[in-house]
DNA sequence: GATGAATGAGAATTCATTCAT
DNA sequence: GATGAATGAATTCTCATTCAT
């Protein structure tokens, strides 16, 4: 013990892996779990041993995905009162590492009606909240909490902007429909994190009070 | 005899008011024909008269409502060269009358993976460009784009924050869970044009240059 | 009176003509009635006018496109006793004029199975039958009464043979797929009339008996 | 054991079987999908596992039935020159276990509109001309294709001139209408058989050229 | 002589889900 | 761990037909 000394089943990890590749590309309604099998080269059965529903896929894909989040939600609540520095703090760290996270995020960003009512909706909507009230501090107005949500938002706009359809062989094209060069991939990423911080500096708060 | 003959029959109309309502509740895909044809006390097959398919209503929907958008586009145009003052401006003929206009934004926001190949979506995916491009004037940088979009987002953003789930009876709620009083929105409002002003008022541009 | 003085409603032999062509082109289930009245130029409401139902519109053509084949029947009839002779005049005089008969021919040909019970189709069917009666006479056996029934169809299979499927402007094209001439047109239908003769002309019949 | 593991499941087979079943005797169009699954016991649904669309039925149906014809094609291919004799022995051959493939043939016949278009359609369709090449030989004239064509649409016309409609109870009536004892089966089939003869008799053809 | 608006019935098809093996 | 076979419920869409105007 201690070990894990058999890959045991990777069906379960190739199953999510590939779930939120289709869900974030054509949408959660838009993929039927024969696309998601037949992409893996399994049977619609065999999803079916692994989740108990095509939901329970969403819910899996949280569990594995959303840790990183969970990671700067636990360094923003060790931090015992919320200040300047920590708000600032906490949107590099979610503007960092942005890259890998981009497809969770697009996904729940693009699906809100299909998963709205779902356990994997409202797990996932609990953690965005709370990112924003640890961004904004306790007690905040209005106004800081929309720049709280603003803030949070651009790191990944910046990304969708220049969304990944590959036209004719790995090219990058952005929403306005032209082709960048992968060099601006790390220039809009340094960007994002400029214009998140810009929005988020904004923020008053009530630096005096607890952080919960 | 006297009065303007009146619209032998406003079904047209109405199926493209109740179908944005249901449509922005919830969800493009969630909505089928019959919960249409159902609240409006008329057939399926009623809806096929008027329009050819269910995307087609899509196309109806943006054609009767975008009209403020395109009012403001329009504008947009009539200034010969972009100046901030004129970037402001259209920041803030967007964000007033937001309250109309919000149906129509969160169904567009919430159902991208529905709309993207639709020709209503492409339709209304370009009238956002054109908005984006005359907010950020011609030849911007990457950081100026993502700002005019943010500046945009921001007003319905706000919007969808206080978004209103009738909760036990005429309640607003806003995303956070708390009840709302009516008083708020206004207020709400009020900030979601500040602070779209505020992300708006970074954008640097390139005045000497023609908007077009 | 005598003289038809007002050209009345046109419309009705239009329909019967334009339904023609549709149904003999792409098939009685396959033409809507929206198709037709598009094609006229009028609404839907319009046909139900001029006839009660789809198939009531079969029974127009009928009516107004069988007549030649009735003169036939009719002349067959008139001759008291069957004879060689008369047998290879009935093929002649029904070869003859098969350019006007085939969209008629091949749209009953072709749609049997919609048109088997309707009363257009057992009025057309008849007609057939007392056709191959008169081809073969009385009290036949089998034998003659198929040759009967080939040489009848070889006159209109030469024609769908040389159906004309328009490829890139008014080229007739073969079965075979290949080009053909106009004047090739005229030669098949020479070659359609003397194969047919070819077969009658191997009915024996009994000659002595009367003709019903 | 020792017993060869009988087919898991013959549904796929049986709706073959059903689906010519009927489609030949109501047509295609008038045979709906729910028709077939309530003959078979099973639902809707179950035909769309076992095949894509109801058009891919009829491509199962070709490929399970059309077996005999390709031997006949492939027989005739094999005879290296063409001659009178095989001209013949494809009649014959064709003429011969016209029982069986009856349904098939009516089913391609008499649902020619529907099928015009479609993947299976073709797929006959390409059979049949090539049948019909493989009797009159290389570089034919029109008369020689015309006399091939007949001949062997005379051998099914024969068989559908004895079509057999139950009518109240196992009779075989013909399309006169005449009931029609079960040993004239038989004698229609020889007399198919005879005439087809006489007509490909006529047929000249290029004895010297090669069949392709 | 015709239209605009609507309907009822039914069609093909899709999909998440189940279960015996 | 997985499959093959099947289901039930729904969905979009089409079509002949009706009828008040």
């Amino acid at each position: 013990m201690g070990t894990p000394h058999s890959p045991r089943s990777d069906t379960r990890a190739r199953i999510i892996e590939v779930s939120l590749e289709l869900f974030s590309e054509q949408g959660y309604e838009q993929t039927s779990l024969r696309e998601i099998a037949d992409r893996l080269g399994v049977t619609k059965a065999a999803l079916y041993y692994h989740f108990k529903t095509k939901d329970d896929i969403v819910l899996g894909i949280v569990e594995r995905m959303a840790a990183p989040i969970d990671e700067i939600i636990a360094w923003g609540r060790e931090q015992k009162t919320w200040s300047p520095e920590m708000r600032d703090e906490m949107i590099r760290r979610y503007a960092d590492g942005m890259a890998e996270r981009a497809p969770l995020l697009r996904f729940f960003h693009e699906n809100q009606p299909a998963l709205r009512e779902s356990p994997a909706g409202l797990a996932f909507r609990e953690r965005v909240i709370t990112m924003m009230q640890l961004v904004h501090g306790p007690e905040a107005e209005f106004r800081d909490r929309l720049r709280a949500t603003m803030a949070l938002f651009t790191a990944h706009t910046a990304f969708f902007l220049l969304k990944q359809d590959t036209v004719d062989g790995g090219d990058v094209v952005n929403v306005w429909g032209e082709k960048v060069p992968h060099a601006e991939l790390d220039e809009a990423l340094e960007a994002a994190r400029e214009v998140a911080l810009e929005i988020s500096g904004r923020i008053t708060g009530h630096p005096a009070r607890d952080t919960d």
